[in-house]
DNA sequence: AACCGCGCCTGTTCGC
DNA sequence: TGCGAACAGGCGCGGT
């Protein structure tokens, strides 16, 4: 599923083949997505030049030269991908001035895509409620300390609430709690200084990690264009039963906020 | 106010 | 073998 790493990995793509592209035309689906796609909205964008795509969270904007702008969401199963469209899942299709069309593909439709009008990016609901960016400077030690200060929440339900840190995903909250040596389900106001620490530095390098890694490959989320190899790095998700890389004792599962964790009892307390 | 649990979706996997 | 149930999950919302 695409969590920050991987929507970097489609950014870094759009950056590079989709900015400078004009729009000759645009087609829609009329099936709804997390909220239905703003048809007319999107057939105004019909000669509007790309300029730029930016990331914020799991967020993409893809910039248009006259202020406007393209925001999507991918959801747990959104795609952006140049090649020929009309295949099934295929929701909003932008017809280039050159090379194949981009398609937002998206089959279980959790994913979202508007058009932001000039300065409604700084007035977006969507975007206001995000916390900072894990891998922004101002994410250290001291901010998730506070963010901790006096809550028994688990840890893992810190890392995964976009309003304290945005971005950060049931796949890389597991894996850089593993390499922080931290049990997902401690209390977040139970955690120290060093350990906040040492679970901030994880949380970076492993983003950092798979972002080099070009994201996460999953059955369900095959990256752009060639795909990530992140999944190759996995320690923990999704290895319930198999032997730890570290100790050799299996790992565990549990449900945390209603989301499957994974987890080295040994290694992590 | 903080936080948990639910529902939205569909493709895949699992158990009977 | 074939079918339905369970599961996957980001996020907003409603209830506690």
């Amino acid at each position: 599923m695409p969590e920050l790493p991987e929507v970097e990995t489609v950014r870094r793509a759009m950056a590079a083949r989709l900015v400078g592209r004009t729009i000759a035309a645009i087609r829609t689906t009329d099936l709804k997505l997390r909220v239905p796609l703003p048809a007319t909205q999107l057939q105004d964008l019909r000669g509007g030049r790309f300029v730029g795509a930016r990331r914020r969270a799991k967020f993409l904007l893809l910039d248009i030269h006259d202020r406007r702008a393209v925001l999507l969401h991918l959801g747990m199963s959104g795609n952006l991908l140049f090649r020929p469209a009309g295949q099934r899942h295929d929701h909003v299709v932008f017809e280039l001035d050159a090379g194949p069309p981009l398609v937002f593909v998206d089959p279980r439709r959790f994913g979202m895509v508007v058009v932001l009008e000039p300065g409604e990016e700084e007035t977006c609901a969507a975007l206001s409620r995000l916390g900072i960016e894990p891998l922004d400077p101002v994410f250290d030690a001291a901010y998730l300390r506070d963010r901790c200060r006096d809550r028994s929440r688990p840890i893992k339900n810190v890392l995964m609430d976009g309003r304290a840190v945005a971005g950060i995903g049931n796949i890389y909250a597991s894996e850089a709690l593993f390499r922080a040596g931290i049990r997902p389900d401690t209390a977040a106001g139970r955690l120290g200084r060093a350990r906040l620490e040492r679970l901030v530095c994880a949380i970076k390098q492993v983003l950092n990690d798979a972002i080099c890694a070009g994201g996460t490959t999953v059955s369900t989320y095959e990256g752009t264009g060639c795909g990530g190899h992140f999944q190759q790095q996995l320690a923990v998700y999704g290895r319930a039963g198999d032997c730890c890389l570290v100790c050799d004792r299996p790992i565990a599962s549990r449900v945390l906020a209603g989301r499957s964790t994974y987890y080295c009892p040994h290694c992590q307390r």
